[in-house]
RNA sequence: GGUCGCGUAGCUCAGCUGGAUAGAGCAUCUGCCUUCUAAGCAGACGGUCGCAGGUUCGAAUCCUGCCGCGAUCACCA
């Protein structure tokens, strides 16, 4: 039993006892830094209750605690406020209950439910950018911080192999390419078929100008340039399983997956699964079929089906067009249940897509629910903001993007530039120093990216770095690395559990304070899919521990008990720090 | 116009299901490396929590209206 339930239990014992008043719950919070005490409990609430001056009431629930608690070393109330006291006992013995527990904080799995966390998803007709690095973040560590909450998970992405988009690159790479591949253009893949794609946009703004200037309407124009008509006619050609398309298709595709995979690597995400939009493009109809008969989905005169959800708060929505194919709603529709199919023990799924997607999944969701899937009740949209830039918008047909593969190499750039200036890695071979170059700029940039809300925008200026000092990525890796420093020098045995008769220092409270935070931490950012919630606890438990480092010696203490103490208490920091930031794909270094 | 989201220090962000004097980092300024890594620590400066009402013993947090920013409202994906 926690501590905070035993606390309930006594609180209620004592109203009961004092005032014969059965309390319904009882409220905590921690006690403010500037009060004395670890734990609050807010008399406020109880008032409904117990009809009596706050201050007196806190006294007498105070001292009852303190009577029949061993845990309750003292207490003092402040207006409405019953600030308790929690003897150093009980932390001691909470250390020496986890002090050896592997993985602290992670749940193992234990339910037979299996949960699906899509992410990333990108189109094949241009390089990954920085809006795609946010969503590969944020979706790799929810299904990261899923599995440490106790959940199976799947990983998967649906790849939007096919379609108008993906034509014009081929279109633009068979009419300029002069048979341009990776290997003869040293362009990573998707860099390649992506300066088709903006080749083809150039081609078609300049037909649609001339055409304007000729004197033909804008919007008349822009559907009618030749160059479209052509990607158009190559998709038709594509549907039909034309052997020529298929083939470039099939080329240029592939080029563009050696890329991503490239990425992925360097990123560090990666997936269990994966689908493709090739094959599942035209699920969907079939269950639209059967929707019909149950009277979920509706058909107009002109034979295209619809859903009614104006019941539900939102508008009528197509979901089979009058010549019978699928839209992308359709298709959402198939793959879910495909989905589901594929793998039996799936209850929910979480799709990591930007939030000018949140209309779409509403109704996505409402949908699957009608048809009756038990898991529909279980779906999430991880629903993310907008990564803009001070310009606004980025844009990759017109080049203003930040492109995922030189912001990864920035980063590490400039990881290289601060550590040689700082000159720490003497006996680093240079391997070595490349491998903790990496470790720290992606560190940098994960958790610069991640600390954020995930609902909330991002304005990302590529003129001024991400930091490293401060509440940052490498500064939690230094001080990890400065753990990992005391552990190597500590020439003594440090596995032993010491006597713990002795009183805790102030800082070595407040860190086992935060420690014990930590699992129900990693239980919150999972109800809530947030790894933001794990980067900010990771920074509040760093923060004390530099702070306990400054003022606490550790290896020069004189009492071996508590330096033992000292040295196993900063290990588990440590490891919490390694654990939390897994969850996070962040690694962390020995030295920096 | 309808719907959804966001609005907290100069900048970037925390602030859990309402609770004490709203917290960090960056930037600016002051101290601290003959002691375990100064990518650090300690401190100063900096706020009408968009605005106005309401609910409550108590509101940055909940409700309503307004303002600002963004997204979305296709037989596009």
């Amino acid at each position: 039993m926690s501590l905070q339930d035993q606390l309930t239990q006594k609180v209620k014992e004592a109203v009961k006892q004092l005032h014969q008043i059965d309390l319904p719950s009882v409220e905590f919070q921690p006690t403010r830094k500037d009060f004395e005490g670890d734990i609050t409990v807010v008399v406020f609430p109880l008032l409904r209750f117990v009809k009596q001056n706050p201050v007196e009431l806190g006294n007498q629930i105070g001292a009852f605690l303190q009577e029949h608690m061993d845990e309750v070393a003292k207490f003092n109330v402040v207006k409405g406020f019953l600030n308790l006291v929690i003897a150093d006992g009980y932390y001691l013995n909470f250390f020496n209950e986890i002090r050896d527990e592997v993985d602290f904080g992670y749940v193992k799995s234990t339910s037979q439910d299996a949960v699906m966390v899509e992410y990333s998803s990108p189109n094949t007709n241009k390089p990954l950018h920085l809006g795609h690095i946010r969503n590969n973040l944020l979706g790799y560590s929810v299904a990261e911080i899923l599995k440490a909450s106790g959940k199976k998970v799947y990983k998967t992405q649906i790849i939007n192999d096919r379609g108008i988009h993906i034509c014009k690159s081929m279109l633009a790479w068979q009419k300029f390419g002069n048979g341009e591949t990776p290997v003869s253009s040293e362009l990573k893949g998707d860099h390649l078929v992506g300066k088709y794609y903006v080749a083809f946009d150039k081609v078609y703004k300049e037909e649609v100008s001339q055409m304007i200037a000729d004197g033909m309407e804008r919007e008349k124009a822009e559907k009618e340039a030749p160059i479209l008509l052509e990607a158009q006619e190559m998709l038709r050609k594509w549907e039909a399983g034309d052997d020529e398309v298929v083939a470039l298709w099939k080329k240029m595709n592939g080029w563009v997956y050696d890329g991503f995979e490239t990425t992925y690597k360097n990123l560090g995400v990666d997936f269990d699964t994966l689908y493709y939009e090739s094959d599942t493009y035209l699920l969907g109809r079939d269950v639209v079929k059967d929707g019909l008969e149950k009277g979920v989905f509706f058909k107009k005169e002109d034979g295209s089906v619809w859903i009614d959800l104006t019941e539900d708060g939102l508008d009528e929505k197509i979901v089979l067009r009058s010549d019978g194919t699928a839209v992308y709603m359709t298709q959402d529709i198939g793959t879910a249940i495909q989905r589901a199919t594929d793998f039996p023990d799936i209850n929910g799924m979480v799709y990591t897509v930007g939030n000018e997607q949140d209309y779409h999944f509403k109704v996505l969701f409402l949908i699957l629910k009608k048809l009756g899937y038990s898991w529909a009740e279980r779906l999430y949209h991880l629903s993310y903001g907008m990564v803009d830039l001070p310009s606004g918008k980025m844009k990759s047909r017109e080049g203003t993007v930040v492109d995922a593969d030189d912001l990864i190499k920035n980063m590490e750039d400039t990881a290289a530039e601060i550590s040689q200036e700082l000159g720490k890695l003497e006996g680093y071979s240079e391997e070595e120093k490349q491998c903790l170059y990496r470790t720290i700029g992606l560190g940098a940039l994960k958790y610069y990216i991640l600390k954020v809300d995930p609902k909330k925008r991002i304005l990302f200026n590529p003129e001024e770095s991400v930091d490293f000092q401060g509440n940052t990525g490498p500064f939690i890796q230094y001080t990890y690395a400065r753990i990992q420093s005391i552990l190597r020098k500590a020439d003594f045995d440090t596995l032993t559990a010491p006597d713990m008769i002795f009183d805790l220092h102030e800082k070595e409270k407040e860190l086992l304070k935060l420690i014990q935070l930590f699992p129900e931490t990693v239980q919150l950012a999972a109800e809530n899919y947030s790894p933001a919630l794990i980067a900010n606890y990771t920074y509040d438990l760093v923060k004390e521990f530099n702070s306990f480092y400054q003022q606490v010696s550790i290896l020069g203490e004189p009492n071996t008990d508590k330096k033992v103490f000292r040295v196993q208490l900063s290990k588990k920091v440590g490891e919490v720090i390694r654990s939390a930031f897994k969850l996070l794909g962040i690694d962390v270094p020995e030295r920096m």
